[in-house]
DNA sequence: GTGTATTTTCACAAACTATTGAAAGTTCTA
DNA sequence: TAGAACTTTCAATAGTTTGTGAAAATACAC
């Protein structure tokens, strides 16, 4: 295997793995290309090169900038728009987080907040009650723990987050 | 909003979420009734709450087993299985994870090591070999972070855990 | 064994999601 | 303001996933 066909199984493989995250394969995909590419690629090339219509090169697209994982870069001189993906993987990984937990984690939060309201959930049903307890303590917990990782730095993921796993 | 009307409201909403988290909505539904339920549910009772087929509320139970969400339960003089869910919510978050990091990260694990193995990766190009190895070094402590957890019990987590958010 | 209750499988249908390509919209230049 | 270069939108289509229901398989009682 050399490079370039490293290169495409790498695009391949992030695709793949993007729609086991809930993420649609091509946004992956664009993601990827944009990784590995040193400088930035326009929208053509994008198209070009992973073989895709103009249209869903452009809404993948503007997911990524939405998702804050790419960013659009433009050249003096040229009237088209070129991207560049973010390369510092610790901020690549605080944008996933923070997305996956607005879209999985608070939602469930939501919920659980409005049955809480039951009147007298906890006479009438103990088991609900107690399940309800305890999803809302563990989701409670996962949410506050991704919010500091979301706003800490990488140094801190390094100290304490390895701290922990040792 | 009185007791019934809650838990509709919970195995409705436990149902979208799943679908959120890349489970299938039924399969979400059934746990989240099981859950709610003091007692066991043979699968026709599942199948008339919840109104669905007999072939998708077989499958959907199978899953959850093999998840380790519910277990079988046999009545004695019944002919019947009737299923019951697992309560302990730590439990339940550790098996959700288990089989999460099973689906998405370990392919991603796979598919790295196969890149790194390219030849002079990074003299051709060094780029795509910082990503690489970034992504790497990510993915390599999220796993291990994430197998600890799996192996832990519910003690750890408040001591450790929350220790680290606070 | 035979009949009955129950579970499992599977081809097909329905619902949902992603992709295309062409048309409409925008922005810039002269 | 006209026209070229480029971007965005959207209805139609293709592809994927999920659910159904009837038929096959299994387990049990007699």
């Amino acid at each position: 295997m050399d490079v370039k066909e490293g290169k495409e199984k790498f695009v391949q493989a992030w695709g793949t793995l993007g729609s086991n995250w809930g993420v649609n394969r091509t946004m992956a995909q664009v993601h990827a290309l944009l990784l590995i590419t040193p400088g930035s690629l326009s929208a053509e090339a994008i198209m070009e090169d992973l073989k895709i219509s103009r249209g869903n090169a452009n809404m993948n697209i503007r997911a990524l900038i939405d998702w804050g994982l790419i960013y659009k870069e433009l050249k003096p001189g040229e009237r088209k728009e070129f991207f560049i993906a973010e390369k510092d993987m610790w901020e690549v990984m605080k944008s996933i987080i923070a997305q996956r937990k607005k879209k999985e984690l608070e939602p469930l939060l939501k919920v659980l907040d409005e049955i809480t309201e039951v009147e007298g959930l906890c006479q009438h049903s103990s088991e609900f009650c107690n399940v309800v307890r305890d999803i809302k303590m563990f989701s409670c917990k996962a949410d506050s723990a991704l919010e500091k990782l979301t706003k800490a730095d990488s140094n801190w993921f390094v100290g304490t987050f390895l701290k922990m796993i040792k």
